[in-house]
DNA sequence: AACGTCAATAACTATACAGTAATATAGTCA
DNA sequence: TGACTATATTACTGTATAGTTATTGACGTT
């Protein structure tokens, strides 16, 4: 990718603060279950608004904006047949960004899964069953780093 | 990362639908200009929200209140020391997203220097000035695959 | 203990946005 | 030309959330 000598600013840190905004866009973009959805189902090829709409199961109206989002920030593209308007995948990076968070997540989850079973053998009372009391401002204090 | 044999679901296209949300919300904690802001500067090192709030220039209660998103999706990790707070990343899994993205807008925008370029040599006028019919549904037609 | 500082929370407001229903438009076919 | 289909858009509603202000609680110092 872009070996063209001349190299735009790439990392985070190098970045003109007003950039951010675009790169929370990029981010939001990919903040709504449907739209990951969508994606996913894009994988597996060009996929028509009406197609979309039956598999996700949803109205067609939304379907089309979500793609509007989408097209928008040039995830996918649209390419009209006909009276059907087809999308695609317009930039792979979006597979690479999500299997980075599933990643993270599962690598998360496994973490959760182990801390319980240290709590299991014991006995079988369920972990972090401490109640909180309600109504009441409970600052936090030095329960730390436990992700 | 994780090599012990059994290996949990990390493709999204072999994620469980159910799953979809979480890795929205991994997403949606990243889609706020300000908590990109925040990571950047922790990207120096572990700040408190003191700190973070002189730098980032906006208001403690808003700091702690954004600190607690990334911190419930595990992207920071906090460590009390006296009164204060000290944030630090716990999962540098985010630079890698942020300069995804960042590329991906870099090339973007590149390609969008492109196209204007080439409106620019026949004339000065203002490339892609054509007014848009305000109160009228216009619907799209063939003008597609321009990112 | 009394006070000051730091951080988290609650209550509130304003805004953004997902979803719906209705409608408009472009293309197709009779 | 007139249905018919597929898609995009509009107007609307409900919900979520960013930001503010005020408050609470924890810790440290005197």
């Amino acid at each position: 990718m872009r070996t063209d000598g001349r190299r735009l600013c790439k990392k985070l840190n190098q970045l003109d603060p007003l950039a951010l905004p675009h790169v929370a866009a990029y981010f939001q973009a990919l903040s709504e279950p449907l739209r990951l959805r969508i994606l996913n189902e894009l994988r597996s090829g060009p996929r028509n608004v009406n197609e979309l709409t039956a598999r996700l199961d949803c109205s067609q109206a939304n379907v089309s904006k979500h793609l509007g989002v989408l097209a928008r920030l040039g995830f996918v593209a649209r390419h009209a047949r006909g009276t059907a308007a087809y999308y695609r995948i317009a930039d792979e990076v979006v597979y690479d960004l999500c299997d980075l968070v599933c990643d993270r997540i599962a690598l998360r989850l496994q973490h959760h899964v182990e801390t319980l079973r240290a709590f299991r053998p014991k006995a079988e009372r369920p972990a972090r069953a401490a109640a909180r009391k309600p109504g009441k401002t409970a600052r936090r204090t030095a329960e730390d780093d436990l992700p």
